[in-house]
DNA sequence: CGCATTTCGATACAGCCGTTGCGTTACCCA
DNA sequence: TGGGTAACGCAACGGCTGTATCGAAATGCG
């Protein structure tokens, strides 16, 4: 998988190589899809949030992390180290497989849930201190904040540097920043 | 395609029904992903976006209009109308297709940015008028917005209501709100 | 009308995913 | 140690996408 990516993963030589029959595997993971997907749960790193009482800072630190990590997906199973077609890779692969069947979307939207449950609580401890605007849940924040990140991934295909990162960081606590310091600092 | 879905949208059955050889949809079409983004563009209809002058009530209806695209599109093949699963349909194959090949993501793409490139203008207009922060650019603005909106089809699979939309807006726009209007309405 | 070029059709085929049927091996436990 | 159950292996197959080959039809043009 991560040599020839999606496409030349072929389930006839992975059984070859495994040295294994088919119906083995086919035992164990019902579809290609599911194959798929317990291969990115493993690759998957774990990603930590810190929650330093910066909330900016922490979310900057995650949603880069994030960022890279999506980055590094994107190019699995292509050989240039600096390929730079806008393709969405594995991901778009992952969506599309979570689509399909029913079970792969629950285990895809549980992967995706463990890491997003993170900078909620910063999130929520960011609120409590007043360096957020009541009135909006922290779930809507974070769709904003993930969900421009997978909208530049996956649709636009838009370059996503660290620079993004940070306007996209600004223009989501501008309102508790000119809340606290009015001059717009 | 919309009687059955991706999957059972078989190639050999479309040149059956149009009476015609193999070999020719191959060659107008080079790919099922191809034929398929090219029955998308034919299905998506036409949204506008207003300019009244009013950036929080266009960018509502704008994105309620988005909003209920996406989920008619993500019916599409399924036959009971009330089908309540949480699956992209066939937005996330058309995902996967544009990933796959280069000149479908080129079209892919380009569909999206037709109907993204609307909103910019009345987002620009409002920063004018001084409604939204500066320094922030509109694209920006707008990943968060379509961003949450595909990030909850895609990957969460969660709902998008009306209220989720109107919640989104007041969100990217309390900024604009708490510096025009500090008294927080 | 005659001819060349382009387009289309039909069939067969390769590669892949996923399934079926059945025989064989490994394992567990009395 | 023996027997029964569970897991595995093997080969063949069906359905699908995409390709190749070659023949037939249509179209444009002098």
């Amino acid at each position: 998988m991560t040599e020839r990516g999606y496409d030349g993963f072929a389930i006839d030589e992975v059984v070859a190589r495994a040295s294994v029959a088919k119906t083995t595997l086919y035992r164990r993971w019902p579809s290609k899809d599911h194959l798929l997907v317990a291969l990115v749960a493993r690759i998957q790193d774990e990603v930590e949030v810190a929650d330093t009482g910066d909330i900016r800072r922490d979310l900057t630190v995650y949603l880069t992390a994030v960022a890279t990590g999506l980055d590094r997906m994107r190019r699995v199973g292509r050989d240039g180290a600096g390929e730079a077609d806008r393709s969405a890779g594995v991901v778009a692969e992952l969506v599309a497989a979570a689509a399909r069947h029913p079970d792969v979307g629950d285990a895809v939207r549980g992967m995706f849930a463990r890491r997003n449950a993170l900078p909620l609580r910063p999130l929520d401890r960011a609120r409590e201190r007043g360096a957020l605007p009541t009135g909006i849940s922290s779930e809507v924040v974070f769709d904003q904040l993930a969900g421009a990140l997978y909208y530049r991934l996956l649709i636009t295909g838009a370059p996503i540097g660290a620079d993004y990162v940070q306007e996209l960081v600004d223009q989501v606590l501008s309102t508790a920043t000119t809340a606290s310091h009015p001059d717009g600092t």
